[in-house]
DNA sequence: CCTATCATGTAATCCGTTACATGATTAT
DNA sequence: ATAATCATGTAACGGATTACATGATAGG
């Protein structure tokens, strides 16, 4: 039998994909987690070669690769896959995340906020805007299926306000 | 001479600690930890046994051990390590840090807000009391020292604060 | 005295990152 | 043609998590 394996955020990701997508390639899955995802969490692209690998070994995903020419490899979920994905979207979580921001944490070391606050905030600023952009686009056009994406950039909106907010403040002298 | 490392968040995390605390065991650290940056970067307490043998292997910190009973091990900042703190808490950051909230992953690949939610405001609402509490504490007690602690902290219930509002909202069907 | 809990550490596993490498397309 | 970029992967290394394990100390 297939061996047993543990599944991970990222795991979860390449079956979410996969169901919402269809049948893909990694380089696909690149694709999709560049516009989605990837907005709040994002994984080098040697992942999306490896996971779906793993996937395949305890059969979440099958594996199907073209037998001439570039011996691509194409991937799509399994019922197993499904019902994980399932299981999982059904279930609340244990804990809240951390916020790991390395610019926060050299704050807490003393690090001057007038040297560090500065381009967090640009960056911030930006990421506010890329954000809301995305918003108007998918709110106008986007059907029904783009109503988790929906809410997960209006948090992120939200959040990346406050964060704005306390660089702006902390980098003008308190 | 002592074998380069590349250093980690984990890295400066004990570094700072030990410029903070002076000369500590793993488990000081450990204490250490879970009162001050554990609040929004936590790490497992076998790093803050592996993390201090790797910086002795590289001369940021001395390790002393005991010559009896226990053995514990002391370790303590030296200039080398001094010096890569500061210059790493004088350089602003590349990047912003993923959100990586699981629960927003979830609600992204359509899970009902109505199951992930409650629970998440829940929690959000004790963090953000804990989180006003302990600053209350450290802004009448606590010196200049803490200042960036205090800086921290306030970001800390911004956000949380943030992500209550968008947990109570979707919680309630939209 | 016994049993929780605190204190202190090591071992194994593995995911994730970084780097390397090459085959196809497209643009100039 | 040829450079540049897109597409497609593999290899290696190491930090991080999880689990295991035992020595002290205090409470009942």
């Amino acid at each position: 039998m297939s061996s047993a394996i543990a599944l991970t955020p990222t795991s979860y990701i390449v079956l979410g994909l996969l169901e919402a997508a269809g049948p893909s390639t990694p380089y696909a899955l690149k694709q999709g987690v560049a516009v989605s995802v990837g907005n709040f969490w994002s994984l080098p692209h040697s992942q999306l070669y490896a996971e779906p690998t793993r996937l395949a070994r305890a059969g979440y995903v099958t594996e199907d690769r073209e037998k001439t020419g570039r011996r691509r490899k194409t991937y799509a979920i399994t019922d197993k896959g499904r019902d994980a994905l399932r299981a999982w979207t059904s279930e609340a979580d244990a804990a809240l995340p951390d916020l790991r921001d390395i610019a926060l944490l050299k704050v807490f070391f003393g690090a001057d906020p007038a040297t560090i606050g500065p381009p967090q905030l640009e960056r911030y600023r930006a990421k506010v805007a890329e954000y809301e952009q995305i918003h108007r686009v998918l709110s106008t056009h986007g059907g029904p299926s783009a109503k988790g994406p929906l809410l997960t950039l209006e948090l992120g909106i939200e959040v990346s306000r406050a964060c704005l907010a306390f660089w702006e403040r902390i980098s003008q002298g308190d």
